[in-house]
DNA sequence: GTCTATACGAAGATAGAC
DNA sequence: GTCTATCTTCGTATAGAC
């Protein structure tokens, strides 16, 4: 039954998420404000009303899930590079991105910084922890490559900034050259760091 | 007449004014789609039917003109930090934000910036532009600290990245060590830049 | 020329039929 | 439990009175 992928169940379960899924899209691409209930059901072929038996929180519950699934992804996505030893964790975390940047025409960015700068607290709560997890995982792996860690923090922060922001100038400019240019100057402060 | 600051005319042009600075403000907090040209002509004290008779363009041409005008204001900051020769041009580009920051408690945030994630291309050009006159004076002024021609426009381009991001993570964590940690070491960086 | 009143659409959310 | 129809509010924009 539970293994039964055509199953009514498994189907529903899959709707959840794509909407999910579909938010963070939207969100990535215009902001907490550009997301519409309306738009994202229809989008998702059910009906407007089935949205609130999902997400009884509404829009928020919605937008809070769909930022703290991105987050999630991105932070395995350092864990996994750590762990494996990569010593360009920097290149995979801007290699994300540059991804999204350039499968939607640098229409779409990051949907946690969307949240950082939404007017609702409670979205920037949530955005204040995942960039805090992405901290987590980076100051681990900046270390594991030999950085002191004293500085290991601070550049990690520095890290998580730039490349943020990096990505709005590549949706200004429609170019991922803000992006490579960043990572080029981060690279060297790493090995700047590693060095001493 | 024209020196006389109660004339009529006078607080007409103060209106106008004051209605594209309020617009900057509301989307240094909220972004574009948060601006509401109905709650800011109440702010402003002026009927909503008049913001059209101020701006034909609706509200399009109000946000390019708030974005425009924090703009040229931080050019204009950057500017005059060059051409006395302060050192420290990283330092009066972040605690411009850093101001901004604190002044609302982190609730307000780059203009910029929002311009540059909104889904209206139109706004998004704008913000590129603005971007590109911070990156060019960044840049000669960098030049001028001693940075090498070849690797200073890279160098203005991480600062303006770096900062932003850091603006949006102070946002998201209310408080402005983001900030402090980014400007840290993007002097370490300069500096390096400088000795080789 | 300045402002009042309103048109028109879309947003979030819910009530209630099935 | 699932979906239709609707409520309320707020957005931009404009028509037309003064």
């Amino acid at each position: 039954m539970t293994t039964d992928t055509n199953a009514p169940t498994g189907r529903r379960t899959d709707t959840r998420r794509r909407m999910v899924v579909g938010a963070a899209k939207v969100i990535a691409a215009g902001g907490v404000d550009a997301m519409s209930l309306r738009e994202l059901a229809i989008q998702a072929g059910v009906p407007l009303g089935s949205t609130y038996h999902h997400f009884p929180g509404g829009k928020a519950q919605l937008v809070d899930e769909a930022v703290r699934l991105v987050g999630a992804q991105v932070t395995q996505l350092i864990e996994d590079a750590r762990t494996q030893g990569t010593d360009t964790v920097l290149q995979v975390f801007a290699d994300r991105w540059r991804r999204v940047l350039e499968a939607s025409e640098y229409a779409a960015g990051c949907p946690v910084a969307a949240a950082a700068v939404a007017t609702d607290p409670r979205h920037q709560e949530v955005a204040r922890e995942v960039f805090a997890d992405w901290h987590r995982a980076l100051t681990r792996a900046l270390r594991d490559s030999g950085v002191p860690a004293k500085r290991a923090g601070r550049l990690a922060r520095t890290v998580v900034a730039a490349t943020e922001g990096a990505v709005a100038l590549a949706r200004a400019s429609r170019t991922s050259d803000p992006l490579d240019e960043v990572v080029a100057e981060l690279s060297e402060l790493v090995e700047s760091a590693r060095a001493r």
